[in-house]
RNA sequence: GGCCCCGUUGUGUAGCGGCCUAGCACGCUGCCCUCUCAAGGCAGUAGCGCGGGUUCGAAUCCCGUCGGGGCUACCA
């Protein structure tokens, strides 16, 4: 049973017909705006049971990097938005990288051509500007259509002349509009959509030929993209008729949803320039995958009134593209980590020990792979620090104090360790020396006996001196635990290298 | 300049004509808890850009205006 809204997202598809694309190109590391629409397409494409398509869009050489595209989908791996059809796994509208697909471009081109849907043109740059410079002010901007109708003989002799040319597309003069699936419908006058060039004047192809192309030929039924597509998007309809008009591809226009612009601080579009703004970055820091797509399915989109915490297959369950806000959305560095926080506090503490692993073997902590006894440290140390970290690599220096020597304890200068603080160590020592059992409620009843009742210190002046001692910080895990994790001789050993050190 | 999109607290959103004395989250401030830091609890802060309509009634609909953003390549 369909209501009118799945009419208005699936037309006349069933829902497993849904195709739909993510097409980045390979010219560095990802961007958190790219991310946004790969995990919006992912989702979209997982809620329906349809089918998530990459394809590499690569056909300005001059700007690729070899090495992105391996870049690319570990990315993609990485967070989890894995594709059905594409590089690596194939499938039946291979290749799908598009500087392999030259032949089909050519050929399409070639029909066009044909079919009058598109024309060479000869004009140079300088001739172009010169003619839009003369034009009156006010005036629509772009291609005046010069060589949109030269004559047969003219043509002719400009080809045996062997004058350069790119090809273009005849835009037709009419109205076009379509039902954006985020904006509602949209309408552009022909008077401002001009003659596009869809092939270089060294015959290469361009994007505004290749995109619509392969999307018609890979069935590709929903086009979900950033907003700043919104207007190359009447010419590719346009483009789109003709290639049914000579029959190529689906012969259907896909169904549009222009996503909102990611902005930066302020209210710049976020740049591969900013700080915060590629993924590699948060993969370094230590986000969960899960956290920074949670943070960025809420740019633009809200699970329920009164929650904004939720797992990718809660998303995929919920997801309506027609809830999707319009409205552009900045990037917010604070509640991406907020976010995050909450997702590591979600994970079994077993998984995010694991997680802490790499982390701690790239700061030199633990041997790659960790002993038996660092691994085992870690898993009883990480309940400790899960609700203290926003991002793994913050656990790194909270637990630095487990996996070092005892002698490698440095203790800061702002730690809190005085010449005050001689008693108070000599107390712990001698409390922790003979215990029983060096558990941390047993340690916890010990301290405070000696220190806060006998000593009357208060508990927060007894504990900091010990603190500094055992991890040379003023901030750290639980304390009691800590001790016990770290057990009595090397809880003595730091103890007693402190009070020397304030002997001294 | 032209075209297009957008406009709810600092930020992201909820709100689709009465439930709104505008909800939630992040942030910020204070308090509680407390061995530090967190987490948690409680409280506070701050918003419908503006002006006209339509309506018994508008954050919600319409128009205008102002503001912001995008596009305007032989980049994608």
């Amino acid at each position: 049973m369909n209501t009118r809204d799945d009419t208005r997202v699936l037309g006349d598809l069933a829902p497993e017909q849904v195709r739909v694309r993510f097409p980045p190109s390979p010219t560095g590391n990802l961007h958190v705006g790219n991310v946004r629409s790969a995990l919006f397409n992912w989702v979209f494409a997982r809620h329906y049971g349809g089918t998530f398509v990459l394809r590499v869009e690569d056909t300005d050489a001059g700007r690729n990097l070899p090495e992105s595209y391996q870049g690319l989908y570990d990315s993609l791996t990485w967070l989890g938005l894995t594709w059905d059809e594409g590089p690596g796994v194939g499938g039946p509208y291979a290749p799908y990288i598009q500087s392999e697909r030259g032949e089909i471009y050519r050929d399409v081109v070639a029909r066009l051509l044909d079919g009058g849907h598109a024309y060479r043109c000869y004009c140079t740059r300088e001739e172009i500007e010169a003619r839009e410079a003369a034009r009156p002010a006010g005036a629509p901007s772009g291609y005046d259509g010069f060589c949109r109708n030269l004559p047969e003989d003219r043509v002719a002799e400009l080809e045996r002349l062997g004058t350069p040319s790119v090809v273009r597309m005849r835009v037709p003069d009419r109205d076009i509009d379509f039902d954006d699936l985020v904006r509602g419908p949209v309408r552009f006058a022909p008077a401002h959509v001009p003659d596009y060039v869809i092939v270089r004047g060294n015959g290469e192809p361009l994007y505004t030929l290749v995109n619509p192309v392969d999307d018609s030929l890979m069935e590709i039924t929903h086009v979900l993209r950033g907003e700043d597509l919104l207007p190359s998007t009447p010419r590719q309809i346009v483009l789109y008729d003709a290639l049914a008009a000579i029959k190529v591809g689906s012969g259907r226009t896909p169904t549009f949803g222009h996503l909102p612009t990611v902005l930066g601080e302020g209210n710049r579009r976020l740049s591969k320039r900013d700080r915060g703004s590629g993924l590699a970055e948060y993969q370094q820091q230590g986000y969960l995958p899960e956290g920074l797509l949670n943070y960025l399915a809420l740019l633009g989109w809200a699970i329920a009134e009164d929650r904004d915490i939720f797992r990718l297959a809660e998303m995929v369950e919920a997801f309506d593209i027609l809830r999707v806000n319009a409205n552009p959305a900045r990037f917010d560095a604070k509640k991406c980590e907020a976010v995050n926080a909450s997702h590591i506090r979600l994970l079994d503490p077993k998984e995010l020990a694991e997680q802490l692993v790499p982390f701690l073997v790239r700061a030199g902590l633990v041997a790659d792979p960790p002993t038996p006894a660092q691994q085992e440290r870690l898993e009883r140390a990480t309940p400790l620090i899960q609700e203290r970290i926003s991002t793994l690599s913050e656990a790194v220096e909270m637990l630095a104090f487990l996996f070092r020597q005892d002698a490698e304890i440095l203790v800061e200068p702002d730690a809190g360790l005085t010449a005050d603080s001689v008693p108070v160590l000599e107390a712990a020592e001698a409390a922790l020396r003979d215990l029983a059992e060096f558990r941390h409620t047993d340690i916890e009843a010990a301290l405070r006996r000696a220190l806060v009742e006998r000593l009357g210190l208060k508990p927060r002046l007894a504990f900091a001196p010990i603190r500094a001692a055992l991890t040379g910080r003023r901030i750290s895990p639980p304390l009691f635990e800590s001790i016990e994790l770290l057990g009595r001789e090397s809880t003595l050993a730091r103890i007693g290298a402190a009070r020397g050190a304030l002997d001294a």
